[in-house]
RNA sequence: GGAGAAGUGGCAGAGUGGUCGAAUGCACUGGUCUUGAAAACCAGCGUACCGCAAGGUACCGGGGGUUCGAAUCCCUCCUUCUCCGCCA
C-alpha cells in the first residue's frame, strides 16, 4: 500500500510511475484525494463534536460531585444533539475511511526509475547472462522422464495420496532434495542470515501484511474451520514475524531465511508448461528476507543478487538474470529481478528465482518501523527473494548434468547427499 | 475438549463509573554534585491521526454495547496461566 501522504504529496509522479505498468492511476488517486480531504473536514467536524461532548461530562463529574444535582441534569440535556451528531459523524467519518482503504489497495507499488515500461514478460530486460549451454552427445531426456528412470520422484503416486501437483519424492530423489535446502541454508547462513523454522499456515493478519489479501485468496490454501491460510511462500511468516514492530533506532539490518514447503492452488494452470517439476501445489523453497533503513535498500538487493547468482554458478548452472518490466513486475514490489536457468531438454528458461524491494509498500502494512536520527517513527523497507527454489533446479540438474549413464551431482552438493552420482 | 483465573505504558505494578492518558518503582534521557564513576537530588520520558500553531481526538488484549461520562459495567472473540482429559 501507498503511503497517504506520498500520494497527496507525489500525485503526478506515482500517476506517471505506473503508467510503466500500463496501469492508469489517475482516476483512483483522484478519487483518493477528494475522498482524503472529505474525510479529513468529517474528522475535523467530529473531533470539535467529541471535544464539546468530554467538556460537559467532565463539567456533569463536577457538578454532581459537588452535589449540584439539578444543574448536572440540565447538562445531560445538552448532550442530546451533539450525541446524535456525534454517532452520524463517525458512521460518515468510518464509511469513507473504509473507501479510502479500498481504493489504496487497488494501486499497485511504483516501479524504480530502473524499471522499463512494458506489458509483460515479453518487455523484460536481460541484464546478465552466465554459463553455456551443455552439449551433449545424445538426446537428452525431459527431467520427468529422469525421475521416472532412476526411480526419483513418483508423479502418479502423489496423485493417489493427493492430486495433481503433489508430488512423492524417493530415494536419491529424497535425499537430492535435502540436500538443496541444506546447501541452501548453509548458505544464506554464511552470508548473516538467520535460519528459521516458521508456522506453515497463517491468519488473515499476517496475509494482509505482506499483500496476499485482500483479493489473491484464490491463491492460497484456506483452511476454512480456523480461518487460517497455509504459505504460499515463506515470505508471509518471515515478514510478518515484524508486523506491528518499532526498531529502537536505526542502526538495524535484518537477514532472514527459512525453508518450508510452499503451498499454491494456481487455480486455471494447465498444459505442457506444468508438466513434471514445472509447476506444483507443493513445493520446498528457501527464502532470504531483508528488513532495511531506505538507505540501504539498494546495497541489499545486490547482496541478494549476488547471493544467487554464486548459488547457481555452485550448483553448474546456466543463467540469466531479467529486470521485469513494468507491467511484469508484481504488485507490491518496485523492481524484481528474475533468475531463469536454462532447460536443455525443454530447450526453454525456467524461472527459479525472484527477488524483490518493496521498499515501503509492505512496511506500511506491517506498520514495520525505526526511530530515525530525530526520533521519529520512520518506515523499514522489506526485500524479499527465493534462494531458491526446489523443483525447478531440480529439473534443471536432472537435465543439464545428465549424461547417458545417469546424472552427475555438481561438487558442492556431495557432502550433503552422499553420492556423487545418480545411476 | 472441560473447569477456573488473568490480560494496564520498555518492564514491574496501582487503579473497579467522573479533572485517569493513567499513581508508584525500575529502566532510559538530560542536568546538578564529583578529578572520574557510583550514589543522591532535579527535570524529562508512549503511539497514531488532524492542525502552520495553540491545541484537539483516539488508544488500558481485539471488536461491539450500556452511560452525559468506561481502564473500571455488559456481550463476544483472542491470548496466557492453573487443574482435568486427549495426544506425536
Amino acid at each position: 500500500m501507498l503511503e497517504i501522504q506520498r500520494i497527496r504529496n507525489e500525485k503526478e509522479e506515482i500517476i506517471e510511475g505506473l503508467k510503466k505498468r500500463h496501469f492508469d492511476a489517475a482516476p483512483i488517486v483522484a478519487e483518493v484525494l477528494s475522498i482524503d480531504e472529505e474525510w479529513r473536514a468529517k474528522k475535523g467536524e467530529l473531533e470539535l463534536v467529541a471535544s464539546q461532548m468530554n467538556q460537559i461530562s467532565k463539567k456533569i463529574g463536577v457538578l454532581f460531585g459537588q452535589g449540584k444535582q439539578d444543574e448536572a441534569n440540565a447538562a445531560k440535556a445538552e448532550t442530546a444533539v451533539l450525541k446524535t451528531q456525534e454517532s452520524a459523524l463517525k458512521s460518515e467519518v468510518d464509511e469513507l475511511d473504509q473507501k479510502l482503504v479500498a481504493l489504496m489497495y487497488q494501486l499497485p507499488n511504483v516501479p524504480n526509475s530502473l524499471v522499463k515500461a512494458g506489458k509483460s514478460e515479453l518487455d523484460n530486460e536481460t541484464v546478465e547472462t552466465f554459463g553455456s549451454t551443455p552439449e551433449f552427445g545424445f538426446k537428452p531426456l525431459p527431467h520427468w522422464e529422469i525421475t521416472d528412470k532412476f526411480n526419483l520422484i513418483d508423479f502418479e503416486l502423489g496423485v493417489k495420496i493427493t492430486g495433481a501437483g503433489f508430488p512423492v519424492y524417493k530415494g536419491k530423489g529424497a535425499k537430492l532434495q535435502r540436500a538443496l535446502i541444506s546447501f541452501f541454508l548453509e548458505e544464506a547462513d554464511k552470508r548473516g542470515y538467520e535460519e528459521h523454522i516458521p508456522p506453515l499456515l497463517v491468519n488473515e493478519a499476517s496475509g494482509y501484511g505482506t499483500g496476499q489479501l485482500p483479493d489473491k485468496e484464490g491463491q492460497m490454501y484456506y483452511v476454512n474451520e480456523d480461518d487460517l491460510y497455509l504459505i504460499p511462500t515463506a515470505e508471509v511468516p518471515l515478514t510478518n514475524i515484524y508486523r506491528n514492530v518499532m526498531l529502537p533506532d536505526e542502526n538495524f539490518s535484518i537477514k532472514l531465511t527459512g525453508f518450508t514447503p510452499c503451498f499454491r492452488r494456481e487455480a486455471g494452470s494447465y498444459g505442457k508448461d506444468v508438466r513434471g517439476l514445472n509447476r506444483l501445489h507443493q513445493f520446498d523453497k528457501v527464502e532470504i528476507v531483508r528488513i532495511e533503513h531506505p538507505s540501504n535498500s539498494e546495497n541489499a538487493l545486490n547482496e541478494m543478487i549476488d547471493h544467487v547468482k554464486s548459488l547457481l554458478e555452485k550448483l553448474g548452472l546456466q543463467y540469466r538474470v531479467l529486470r521485469l518490466c513494468g507491467g511484469d513486475t508484481g504488485f507490491a514490489a518496485a523492481m524484481t529481478y528474475d533468475f531463469e536457468v536454462y532447460s536443455a531438454a525443454q530447450e526453454k528458461w525456467l524461472e527459479v528465482s525472484s527477488v524483490s524491494r518493496f521498499d515501503t509498500f509492505q512496511s506500511t502494512r506491517l506498520k514495520l518501523r525505526f526511530k530515525n536520527a530525530n526520533k521519529k517513527a520512520q518506515l523499514c523497507h522489506t526485500l524479499n527473494g527465493s534462494a531458491l527454489a526446489l523443483p525447478r533446479i531440480v529439473a534443471a540438474l536432472l537435465e543439464n548434468h545428465q549424461t547417458e549413464e545417469g546424472v552427475n551431482i555438481p561438487e558442492s552438493l556431495h557432502k550433503f547427499t552422499g553420492f556423487e552420482k545418480i545411476d
